[in-house]
DNA sequence: TAAAATACGGTCCACTGGTCCACTTATGTA
DNA sequence: TACATAAGTGGACCAGTGGACCGTATTTTA
């Protein structure tokens, strides 16, 4: 069965409002009935089609998450497939924090949904199970899972805009951070012989 | 002026039955009018006194914190002043998990209030201080000012539940990863020779 | 063109944090 | 002991939320 075109144009219409919405407003006065009411359709549309406002979000983010797995997947190494375990860990790293930097305020309203929102996403636990391999590969000295948590949670977009913001770090300061936080420069310890 | 015998009364019995329900119910079925129902007064006698629900739950909190403040800044070495720059930093890292960990119910609540409403907090302020000076004095050649952030992060009390409940991390082990966050194990990097 | 399937959205609900203000109560003074 | 007054109280109310319902309108299919 086919969409609807009513319904086609409906779902275009509520997503454009909606990515308007979260650019131009602060996070929590963004709501359904605005969306809705910015989209020129009734709330009960929004919800419908999207579940919720997480629905919703996800929605708008998933073609971003489907284009950079496509690259970690498949694309060129060290980010694709392929080449040094620690180039690949920092290609990785670099790609993440860009799309943070990009999606931050349609990453915030994730995390803003509920408490666990954010790590339960699908594309998190992604994210986060490919963070886990690459620092295994490149550091297996170390709990590889909890510090791919660590890391991850580093890179929150609520956590890096109050670092920008209210402790005034640069986004570069924050991104050698998030470098010297995966894998410190210097001699690793070497306890494998 | 002194308190009024009565108002006196109702603060106890506010704090009482907002303690009580934090640590027995789910955390958004804590509610201004729950609190006060619970307590036997009006909502409006809660607001007065703390002002909004991030007040009571700081005045909840803060003789706890006062407390391992005062051993902090006077206490026993390691973790009051004196003795080695990496003994003080592991023994506050173990003060601190030990402080999230038993006033999680807490300290969640303050997470949930807003998205800056944990960092913006003085008494997280004050941790987070204190562990930007202790990391510093260990390992010199890190930037501590973010590392205290992230080391701060990764305590915040719904990390910790989340890795502890979904993800069945065990609390020593969260304990473990914190320290070989703040100061990996092995050799440091010398870059001051 | 008619029937059936699908989508729509106005309206209602329970609930939230927060404010208002007429009323009660404790307190210090005379 | 009487009483004026400052302090404290709490039920009613506000605008807002996410969500559910269901009669109506529209599109698709036969």
């Amino acid at each position: 069965m086919t969409e609807r075109a009513d319904a086609a144009r409906n779902r275009v219409a509520v997503l454009a409002a909606a990515e308007a919405l979260f650019q131009r407003e602060d996070l929590d006065h963004v709501s359904l009935a605005r969306i809705a009411e910015a989209a020129g359709v009734g709330k009960a549309t929004v919800m419908r089609r999207f579940g919720d406002l997480l629905g919703l979000v996800d929605a708008l983010i998933a073609p971003r998450v489907a284009a950079l797995q496509n690259r970690v997947r498949s694309g060129e190494p060290p980010l694709g497939p392929g080449g040094d375990a620690g180039a690949r860990l920092h290609a990785y790293l670099d790609a993440l924090f860009d799309f943070v930097v990009e999606n931050r305020t349609l990453i915030r309203a994730l995390e803003h949904y509920g408490p666990y929102a954010y790590y339960a996403n699908p594309a998190s636990q992604f994210w986060i199970d490919e963070l886990t391999h690459r620092i295994h590969a490149a550091r297996p000295a170390v709990d590889a899972p909890y510090l791919a948590y660590v890391v991850f949670t580093a890179l929150r977009a609520d956590v890096m805009d109050y670092l920008r913001v209210h402790q005034h770090m640069d986004t570069e300061r924050l991104r050698a951070g998030v470098h010297a936080l995966a894998a410190p420069p210097g001699p690793q310890p070497d306890l494998h012989r």
